[in-house]
DNA sequence: AATACACTATACCGATCGGTATATTGACAT
DNA sequence: ATGTCAATATACCGATCGGTATAGTGTATT
């Protein structure tokens, strides 16, 4: 509580775009939602692209502050970290209020790759596949930049997946597909289509 | 050619929906798209919605058939034809048209789920997913229902990886990822965290 | 020649869009 | 008391939204 007019102005904001998409929602229903007036709010951003924009850079930084910290309590080896990531996708899908990730509509939203929203949110992805990679590196995969951006697939298909029809499964069956991705990509197997056989012994 | 004039809004819509957005689109736009006016436009269809709807299930008809056909041109067994549905997602998306999955976009744009927008576009991965289990099951998958939403969530997946930022491989890390999804689900093998050390000789 | 009909042209409707101008309120500092 | 400054209230701007009303044009059928 205790918020800036500012903060309440865009933490109203970033509940409307998100929940009913941005071109959806006018400047008006904001400034209403936040208790304020249009006055106010274009005091503190100067358009509807700003604000926009001010939503998608917090939303990138608390998401991924939050979905890290979510991750540390689950698991603490990295091996189990990737797999933790999909328990917490599952139980973020879970949510009532979940309508998909707001950096995929909102690129979906403005679709030319020049488009600062666009470009934001391509921004997140970047960040949320570099934190996958670093952990398929501290696991021991054999290319973490392939294990992560497959992984990487993996949830944002769930996401999208779930987001066109709820409860279908797609965080359970992304992590079953996980598991298979995962331990097929440690360093001592060469190949994928010829398995040597031997796992093990990584905890 | 010698399109209707029904046809021709239809396709003039169509491709302003998808290049642009669908609530970016105005129907005046449509109208002068398609050389005609906004009369004849809600002659054929009586609201922006109607056309929407048209589009969706239009779209749906065609990129259908569409895809089908690609895969089997490319491959002729069930598991090639499975791996084939990877190239013909690479093909499609290195198109400079290329704007991501127009129901995905359609289901961003239109949030709820009980909206018909939502409910057209989330059929048309029903469609799909089940078109990769009939394979899935003619391939010998001990489990044709999660290999194939498992295989889906990877299309989707590279579907939006790539729309955020082009040409950042995803439809190859996909199909690598399906290769080993697709191996490790024959029948013969029974648990995939205890990888029995057969693998071949099916083609 | 007359009727019919698909299509065009254009002007209009009320509502809403993003954004601004102006005047007022209220609390706090000097 | 006075000035400052954050915030409100409200009315307005031109443009565009989805959708309609009305009149006119061209062509084919009878």
């Amino acid at each position: 509580m205790s918020l800036t007019l500012q903060e309440k102005i865009l933490q109203a904001a970033s509940e409307l775009f998100y929940s009913q998409g941005i071109r959806a929602t006018g400047v008006d229903a904001i400034a209403k939602a936040a208790n304020t007036t249009k006055m106010s709010l274009y005091k503190y951003f100067p358009s509807k692209d700003d604000l926009v924009i001010a939503f998608l850079r917090k939303r990138d930084e608390d998401f991924r502050g939050w979905f890290a910290a979510q991750v540390d309590a689950k698991a603490d080896t990295p091996k189990a970290k990737l797999l933790a990531v999909f328990d917490v996708i599952g139980e973020w899908m879970a949510v009532p209020e979940f309508r998909g990730c707001a950096f995929i509509n909102a690129a979906a939203e403005f679709s030319l790759e020049g488009n600062p929203v666009h470009q934001v949110s391509a921004e997140f992805y970047d960040h949320f596949r570099s934190y996958i990679a670093d952990l398929a590196g501290q696991y021991g995969s054999k290319s973490p930049e392939s294990l992560a951006l497959q992984l990487s697939l993996l949830v944002e298909g769930a996401i999208v997946s779930e987001q066109m029809k709820r409860h279908s499964g797609a965080a359970e069956q992304a992590k079953q597909a996980a598991i298979v991705l995962i331990e097929g990509s440690l360093d001592h197997i060469s190949d994928t289509s010829l398995p040597t056989n031997n796992s093990q012994e990584e905890q």
